[in-house]
RNA sequence: GUCGGAGUGGCGGAAUUGGCAGACGCGCUAGACUAAGGAUCUAGUGCCCGUUAAGGGUGUGGGGGUUCAAGUCCCCCCUCCGACACCA
């Protein structure tokens, strides 16, 4: 392949014609961009060293969370880890690997559904429209993915697999025993059999055929339950916990969320609680990441007590302190907590406190007026008002452990959704039930002794057990242990672990999302879609006309308005009959649940994957967990996407669809580019790109503003885009500079102004090698000097350690470093020195090391070229130069050859000059030699 | 409040096992080339003292400690960022 011309035109301002300046930069990357195309340069294939004659090349999986294609395009934070992970696939197959790149769209989702509400535009339209868009920009970046292997969660092709993947789900029930999930069938054996109890009172012999299924649908990991959820009528569609803020509003919109019973898909993914909390072990992943979803799994040990009351009804609770039963003095339940109402007294006793009345003549009365003032509290302000409230409910229950009679509360400061709802209250080890028993007036009985000198309320620490019969004088951990078996014993509890983990909310009424693969028939319960008419596609819609909806209105799902489409014609063995569609549609994370499985084998029509294809790219090859080896997104995803995906993986691997337990080996967190935004004196924002620098004051049209840094949008005036930057500097130049702005996980700011500096480097790069105004090469085919052979390897050895780490702004440093060397130099480089030159910029600015290596004399690409390897011996230098300190203060340098015993060297320092002159007349305590790093002589 | 992460020149950041703090870049200063320079090239650039220089002092958020030697290890404190937030 002969170097192209792309000569610049001469102009009369004299630029050289091959000068690397941005329009030759941009005529390079087109072509370039075009050639990889036409000659399939990325593609990637399973059969690395399959041939005899070809070297075995070990896999690698690189990935980086994929985008929602959005409608507004993207500005230069966006690419950031796509580049850092293209750099670093680049690098990786330079030094063996078979790596597997590529992107895809997370395409349904609602803004392309609020799009269609506001135009009347398609989703489909619009989708496909903007991931065409967003597909020029990226492809502009020179990005080297395999384009074939490419996937969007909308394509039906790919969206049968999600729902084929959610009948897995439908199909199978988690087996406590042998912790996982194992097919529906096998469980109505074991029910037929009697080897496990039905969930209800009857046994399974005794069932019809519609409670049989309603047994089996109880069991389901995927199942319909009535539970309350987050209604949010602007989105009209309900949301799951996670996507629902502290708030209590919708994490998208910031729109009003209300708490509400309804029928709806959820995923039992509490069932694997305890897998995805051990299995975290086992990743390499921040700790930070971890520990988020540690908190969110939110696992606690303890004991279920249960404290009997005199209606004969037991009122049990959760806690992770059952030593301090002794010091329980009040029982508090939840407001709305189911046996309330039960254990309510008719009326108040003669000794009932004021204080525990709430001003109410009964406790009916009292606990219906707390209750709807507790109701018209939003959660904000719960949160903002901590005081403890409650009111007595006129009864009594019974500690077990001691007999002793506690009044029983309700306060809104316990939940019903944690735990059983209710809590013993132990003022004496436990801040807020402290407060609350100081509020009320409550009896304070300690059972941990606190140390002499504690002034505080609650002590929570441990210490010796005091008041507490055979408890006392042990520690919190042995008084645990102590007192769970005596409840066992006595059969008043048990030990227990609960979770803050919720199941999976999957329902959404939203249109553009998947189709459930499920219909109903007469008796109203779920059956599957065979698999054989998978894919359930979604009608086309007309009327994207929105409904006004309220708090008390019912969500309507817009498959709904698809009359003839929501219900269908199946034969399920019987015949064919009409049965109705499930309307709802699947939540965004459904398609971002498996997508890089599907990288591996995207037009597969047989199976989601094929085995031998999932096992080649999933399986670690250094007994590591196995999943992606590289995945790379932001910390916004860090319990959502990740704990979903995983989930599914897990229930995949239980039901032997896939290889190991986990999706993603390594995860790694990017960070974000900031940009300085300005406000002027009234607070509004102005056009970040025409505000001048003075003296460290900002200014805009004359008059001052004031800086803040903020993410890059319109909303702050401050988007810098990718094309801004093609057009003044080049791609090569932006992935550079991004890269060079610092390590790939911090936030960083972006500063326009410090974009020259690295495409400084490629201009020098470029000039040391060609001839500004032939474009010819300038190199010579010489050996390359000692010197410069030494600084070369040094190179090589330091930008391969800085690779391996994702450290790229080392790496270019070190690059830049050698550059400098070669510019200073009036001699023609070597063209040996030039070729490793090139391989080692070529996985961060592919377009001009292609360039440069064709004008080398070179017909193949750069892309596939071995990285270069750092000879050894040329790593070590004869002669080095060691600081000489005195009493830890560098005075003076020694040159020496490296392999000078410390003798020697201590002999050297002692002889130097300047060092004799600052000992003289000092007694000399003692030399310290490092050889290779310094000397150090301590004088008195 | 709890948990996690981080504080290094005017700015972004190097220094991954305790061993020359500030690599590399931006910016800034001076010079070269120029009709011109917001292009390009060359040199300098932590701060303070020292006319230049030689040299000295000081310096990694603050305070204490270990060590011949600390950005790095230990203790206490401060600040910033992120997550969770009445989780029993």
């Amino acid at each position: 392949m002969n170097a192209p011309s792309l000569s610049n035109d001469q102009t009369e301002d004299s630029v050289p014609g091959y000068r690397y300046d941005a329009q030759l930069a941009s005529r390079i990357e087109e072509d370039w961009q075009q050639r990889w195309v036409a000659d399939g340069t990325y593609r990637v294939t399973e059969a690395a060293g399959a041939d005899a004659d070809e070297a075995f090349r070990p896999k690698l999986f690189v990935m980086d969370m994929f985008p929602y294609p959005s409608g507004s395009g993207l500005h230069v934070g966006h690419p950031l880890g796509y580049i850092g992970t293209d750099v670093f696939a680049r690098y990786k197959r330079m030094t063996g690997f078979n790596v597997l790149h590529t992107m895809g769209y997370d395409a349904f989702g609602l803004p392309a559904e609020e799009h269609a509400r506001q135009t009347g535009e398609h989703p489909r339209v619009n989708t496909e429209k903007n991931i065409a868009n967003m597909q020029r920009q990226l492809d502009r970046l020179g990005l080297g993915h395999d384009k074939d292997r490419s996937i969007a969660t909308t394509d039906v092709s790919y969206y049968r697999w999600t729902q084929w993947i959610f009948l897995q789900i439908f199909h199978s029930w988690y087996d406590v025993e042998e912790s996982r999930a194992k097919p529906i069938s096998e469980l109505e054996e074991l029910l037929a059999s009697g080897e496990r109890d039905t969930k209800t009172v009857k046994p399974w012999a005794d069932m019809d055929a519609v409670e049989r299924r309603k047994e089996l649908d109880a069991w389901r990991l995927a199942y319909l339950g009535e539970a309350p959820v987050n209604w949010c009528p602007a989105l009209g569609t309900v949301l799951a916990n996670e996507e629902v803020t502290a708030e209590g509003r919708s994490e998208r919109g910031n729109h009003p969320v209300f708490r509400r019973p309804m029928k709806q898909w959820m995923m039992r993914i509490t069932a694997y609680a305890d897998r995805l909390l051990g299995d975290l072990e086992r990743l390499d992943w921040t700790e930070s990441i971890k520990t988020m979803q540690r908190n969110w799994i939110g696992r606690s040990e303890g004991a279920e007590i249960s404290f009997p009351t005199s209606s004969g009804i037991d009122i049990d609770v959760f806690t992770t302190r059952p030593d301090t039963l002794f010091g329980t003095t009040a029982m508090v339940l939840a407001p709305e907590h189911p046996l309330v109402d039960e254990l309510l007294a008719e009326e108040w006793s003669e000794e009932t406190p004021l204080l525990w009345r709430g001003g109410a003549a009964t406790p009916a009365e009292a606990v219906e007026q707390y209750r709807s003032a507790a109701s018209e509290l939003t959660d904000l302000e719960r949160q903002e008002n901590r005081s403890k409230t409650g009111v007595h409910i006129g009864s009594y229950c019974k500690v077990p452990v001691s007999g002793k009679a506690v009044p029983i509360f309700i306060a809104d400061y316990v939940l019903m959704g944690y735990g059983t709802g209710a809590v013993m209250s132990v003022p004496g080890q436990d801040q807020r039930d402290w407060d609350f028993a100081s509020a009320y007036d409550v009896e304070i009985v300690r059972t941990v002794q606190p140390p002499e000198n504690f002034s505080g309320e609650a002590y929570t620490n441990d210490g010796p057990a005091i008041n507490s019969d055979f408890l006392d004088g042990l520690l919190i951990e042995e008084a645990k242990t102590s007192m769970i078996a005596w409840l066992e014993e006595h059969g008043h509890g048990k030990r227990m672990v609960t979770y803050k983990l919720r199941d999976w909310l999957f329902s959404r009424q939203r249109y553009w999302g998947e189709p459930f693969p499920i219909i109903f028939d007469e008796t109203g319960l779920a059956l599957a879609v065979p698999e054989e008419h998978l894919p359930v596609e979604l009608p086309e819609l007309m009327d994207w006309a929105p409904r006004a909806l309220d708090e008390d209105s019912d969500p309507e799902p817009p498959l709904g308005r698809a009359v003839e489409w929501a219900s269908a014609s199946y034969d399920l063995g019987d015949g064919f009959k009409t049965y109705q569609r499930e309307l709802n549609t699947m939540p965004q994370w459904a398609g971002s649940c498996w997508y890089y499985l599907r990288y591996l084998d995207p037009s597969n029509e047989e199976k989601f994957v094929s085995p031998d294809i999932e096992r080649y790219w999933m399986t670690s090859l250094d007994g590591g967990i196995g999943g992606v080896d590289l995945y790379v997104g932001g910390v916004e995803h860090a319990v959502l996407h990740l704990l979903y995906a995983r989930f599914w993986h897990k229930v995949l691997f239980d039901l032997g669809h896939v290889s190991g337990p986990e999706p993603f080996q390594r995860l790694y967190n990017q960070g974000y580019i900031q940009a300085a935004a300005y406000q002027d004196d009234r607070g509004v924002y102005v056009d970040a790109e025409k505000v001048e620098e003075n003296n460290g004051s900002f200014f805009y049209e004359g008059g001052p503003v004031s800086r803040t840094f903020g993410k890059m949008g319109k909303s702050l005036k401050n988007s810098v885009t990718p094309d801004d930057m093609y057009s003044a500097y080049g791609a090569d130049t932006l992935r550079l500079y991004e890269m060079f702005m610092g390590p790939l996980d911090q936030d960083r700011p972006w500063e326009t102004k410090s974009v020259i500096g690295s495409h400084r480097l490629l201009q020098r790069v470029w000039r040391n090698l060609i001839n500004e105004e032939t474009g010819e090469a300038t190199v010579v085919d010489v050996p390359i000097d000692e010197g410069s052979q030494r600084l070369l390897h040094q190179t090589i050895a330091s930008v391969a350690d800085a690779m391996e780490g994702l450290r790229f702004n080392s790496a270019i440093a070190r690059i830049t470093e050698l550059n400098n060397e070669l510019t200073k130099s009036s001699n023609p480089v070597p063209l040996e020195l030039a070729e490793k030159l090139v391989l080692m910029l070529a996985p961060l600015v592919p377009h001009i090391a292609e360039e440069l290596w064709a004008r080398l004399g070179h017909s193949d690409s750069v892309v596939h070229q071995s990285f270069p390897s750092a000879d050894a011996g040329l790593l070590v230098e004869d002669s080095i130069e060691l600081p000489v300190q005195v009493n830890g203060k560098v005075r003076s340098r020694i040159v020496v050859s490296t392999d000078a015993s410390p003798d020697e060297l201590e002999t050297l320092a002692l002889a130097d000059e300047r060092i004799s002159q600052l000992t003289s007349g000092n007694q000399i305590r003692k030399v310290i030699v490092v050889p290779k790093k310094m000397i150090n002589i301590v004088i008195s």
